[in-house]
DNA sequence: AGCACGCCGACT
DNA sequence: GTCGGCGTGCTC
């Protein structure tokens, strides 16, 4: 039986990032196990804090003496073993906290809230009761902590003993519960109730009969209420005469309980699928640690692959993985899986609230669901003896986690492939560079589907030159081609796309006097107007202000706004074509719970021609009555300063010109961009990925960038600029002598957003392509860097970022 | 992170 | 003299 426990707190620091050893309470010395959470005292004062557990012993290294385990929160682990070593793999990879990593994997409800309480003593003098707590025996430290004065009265008070300072640890997970009814009456008594109550009490009557049929079974009380026709009155009477009892049960909140599933059976393959399907469930079977690489065209029928290839890991007795990007977990996705595995699947993602994660969670950890569909971080669910792990659209930048832990999922699911030693299935249509490099050296094995589903071709794609757009008509996001193309799917009742790149472009407000361009006050950009709130927004955090009238630089009244938002586009299109019935899809319109699901039901129904939208309809949507895709500005995140702009730029036009002519009739698609003969844009107009993959290749090899090289980023960031860039320079200073000569280090630079809420970023880039001490090097870095880390300074290092920028 | 300790300036 | 400002070290 173990006495001591190895526990990890919740203290993300450096200082802290590592187990620290309690006595186990006599009473829990038996139950204490490896995984649990534990509340336990840290530091001088009566601060309590949650922790960890991640091993046992029974003999302590630490020379001390030490303290006790104040609270055992859990009954069973919540990270089981596999989790522990994951929590552990994670830290050191990605240069993150054990407590982050560990609370990362975990749902939200489960970290713990803290606070810090005052309570009343037997010393407490009246006074002191009188101001502080009323008629309650403990108060809040913050709400009575206001100034500076009271805090250092309120110390008095403690070192006096008035006070008692306490630290409450709050468990924010809470259980849905339902009251179910229950008969408190064998059924020859219930039969006997039956011939006593009064003549015409019909309620009552139906009452025991229903309770009679429950054969000593639960039921919820809405469920038997409706059932049975009986009123809540009634069984609450039926309580009191103590016919029934009624109990709290637990339920799942279920996120798709209103919607009904219609089951669906497997489709018939086509020979390309059929050979990826058995190349899988031969992996499976095995079973192999194999990486493959299902490359295949919008509408080849990826997905049928991965379901039928999840059916065998189930069927072999195990379960399935199935990893979507945030913005492909539509319902309809959801659907398609629960149509095919019912009950057994779990579904993680943002939309759902803390309480029905929480619920999804636990049906997982309890072995209740076999199928587990999510988004990022669905990559760490709870799922035991995997046979099959599939991550769809695997070169999309979201399932990179953009703060601490700064994990790739890519890079989790491969470590969970080699400890449940199951395969992995990645697909794409447009691979990332990385995974096809990896799939040309065999390191992945490469599965092809060249041929679509429906055996439509690919649609035309016209490239429209905007420069000599602009030279003939006067300025307008629509080209007179692409215009020509939307009047006459008007005429046919065909429906028609149109997606405005985001990227690196928004509309901003600018004085034609002077030139001015209203900027944020705290970050280094140019404020995004928007019309629906009529404010300017900075997107970097959140500042909001009023639109000017008038320029406040040089006072004239000639201050409009520039660029383009989808707004702008859908009041042009709106002039233009007065009679088109048109949806805007960004994230203005979408950001009510379900909107976006509802504008796309709206669409599919045809009860619209124009979809216009931001990247977000790039993916997924498939309406049979689309024939015309336009992209209205190809081109704005080729100016974006990171090498892999082209790649982005070729993934989201290949993407969004498959949304073209799915069905029956063949489609179009209309490009417009400054630069009609930038490579992206060509390779994307012949549907040629292979031509682009080997044309960038030959780009990252002479730029010495992934997949030829490996990269970290360093950033720096302070309040104060000039403490920024000079830290930075001596941490180049230090590292440049403690890494191998031929490894390059970019920067410093300053980011090319160099100021965001106030505080000023600069960044260096590691390019290396074998660094065998540089996981050591750079924990060195954090350690000796802490000290500035206090006064301000933050230092982060991101393991191969995908944004530079 | 949050706390105690310790060392300096300005006041009951 | 002391109260309280902040820089520094430590938390089993």
């Amino acid at each position: 039986m173990a006495q001591i426990a190895q526990v990890i707190v919740d203290v993300p620091t450096m200082q802290t990032n590592r187990p620290y050893t309690y006595l186990i309470p006599a009473a829990w010395q038996s139950q204490v196990q490896p995984g649990m959470r534990v509340i336990v005292p840290f530091g001088r004062g009566k601060r309590r804090v949650q922790g960890f557990v991640v091993n046992l012993t029974n003999q302590s290294t630490f020379d001390g003496d030490l303290k006790a385990i104040d609270t055992v929160v859990d009954l069973a682990p919540v990270l089981n073993t596999e989790a522990l070593a994951m929590t552990a793999w994670l830290a050191q990879s990605t240069f993150a906290f054990q407590i982050t990593c560990a609370q990362t994997m975990l749902p939200a409800v489960m970290r713990a809230k803290y606070e810090k309480q005052l309570r009343a003593t037997d010393k407490t003098s009246p006074a002191v009761r009188e101001k502080l707590f009323g008629d309650a025996s403990s108060v809040s430290f913050e709400t009575v902590a206001t100034d500076s004065q009271m805090v250092s009265q309120l110390m008095r008070w403690q070192k006096a003993g008035e006070v008692d300072v306490y630290y409450q640890v709050k468990n924010q997970a809470r259980r849905k519960t339902q009251l179910a009814v229950k008969a408190a009456l064998t059924p020859a008594e219930l039969a006997t109730a039956q011939t006593t109550v009064r003549a015409g009490a019909t309620q009552q009557l139906a009452l025991l009969k229903a309770l009679a049929t429950l054969n000593g079974e639960t039921l919820t009380q809405k469920i038997f209420s409706r059932r049975f026709n009986v009123s809540d009155a009634t069984i609450r009477s039926g309580e009191k005469k103590g016919w029934l009892t009624r109990v709290a049960e637990e339920v799942y909140r279920d996120p798709y309980a209103d919607s009904d599933i219609q089951a669906t059976k497997p489709l018939t393959l086509n020979d390309e699928q059929r050979v990826a399907v058995d190349q899988i469930v031969t992996a499976i079977d095995a079973p192999a640690t194999t990486t493959f690489l299902l490359e295949g065209v919008t509408g080849s029928g990826k997905t049928e692959v991965y379901l039928q290839a999840m059916a065998a890991a189930l069927k072999a007795g195990k379960t399935a993985l199935m990893l979507v990007p945030e913005i492909s977990l539509t319902p309809q996705m959801v659907r398609r899986v629960k149509g095919r595995f019912g009950h057994a699947v779990a579904v993680l993602h943002s939309g759902l609230s803390n309480g029905e994660k929480y619920d999804e969670w636990r049906r997982i950890q309890r072995g209740e669901a076999q199928v587990v569909v999510g988004a990022r971080s669905a990559v760490f669910a709870p799922l035991t003896n995997i046979g099959l792990i599939v991550m769809d659209e695997e070169h999309e930048s979201s399932y990179k986690q953009d703060d601490a832990p700064r994990y790739h999922a890519r890079q989790v699911a491969l470590w969970r492939s080699r400890y449940h030693h199951c395969p992995v299935v990645l697909g794409s249509a447009t691979p990332s560079l990385e995974t096809r490099a990896r799939a040309e050296k065999g390191v992945y094995s490469r599965l092809v589907l060249k041929d679509r589903v429906n055996q439509r071709p690919l649609p035309a794609v016209s490239i429209i030159d905007m420069k000599k757009e602009m030279q003939q008509h006067a300025e307008s996001n629509f080209s007179a081609p692409l215009l020509v193309a939307l009047q006459d799917r008007l005429e046919r009742h065909e429906q028609s796309v149109l997606m405005l790149n985001r990227r690196g472009y928004s509309s901003f407000v600018l004085c034609r006097d002077c030139g001015f361009v209203l900027k944020c006050p705290n970050c280094d950009i140019s404020l995004t107007l928007h019309m629906d709130t009529h404010t300017m927004k900075c997107h970097y955090c959140g500042h909001e202000e009023a639109i000017p009238r008038i320029c406040p630089n040089c006072h004239s009244r000639q201050i409009r706004y520039y660029g383009t938002g989808t707004e702008k586009v859908e009041e042009e299109l709106r002039d233009l074509l007065p009679d088109a019935r048109i949806i805007r899809m960004d994230n203005d319109t979408t950001r009510k719970k379900g909107a976006h699901e509802k504008l796309l039901a709206t669409f599919g129904r045809g009860d619209a021609d124009i979809l216009i939208g931001t990247q977000m309809i790039a993916k997924g949507l498939d309406f049979p009555n689309v024939t015309l895709v336009g992209v209205l500005n190809a081109d704005t995140a080729l100016g974006l300063p990171d090498f892999r702009a082209s790649e982005w730029t070729f993934q989201l036009l290949t993407q969004v010109s498959g949304r073209a002519g799915r069905a029956e009739k063949a489609g179009h698609v209309y490009i417009q961009t400054f630069n009609p003969d930038h490579y992206a844009i060509r390779f994307a107009q012949h549907h040629d990925y292979e031509g682009f993959f080997k044309y960038e290749m030959r780009m990252r090899h002479q730029g010495g960038y992934p997949p030829y090289y490996f990269t970290v980023q360093i950033t720096a960031s302070d309040l104060d600029e000039a403490v920024a860039a000079k830290r930075m320079y001596q941490l180049l200073q230090w590292l440049r002598p403690r890494l191998t000569p031929s490894t390059l280090i970019l920067g410093p630079t300053p980011k090319p957003i160099a100021r965001v809420n106030r505080r000023y970023y600069y960044q260096m880039v590691l390019k290396y392509k074998r660094e065998p001490n540089l996981a050591s090097t750079l924990s060195t870095l954090l350690q000796e860097t802490q000290v500035q880390q206090r006064q301000g300074l933050q230092i982060s290092i991101d393991v191969e970022p995908l944004h530079f920028m």
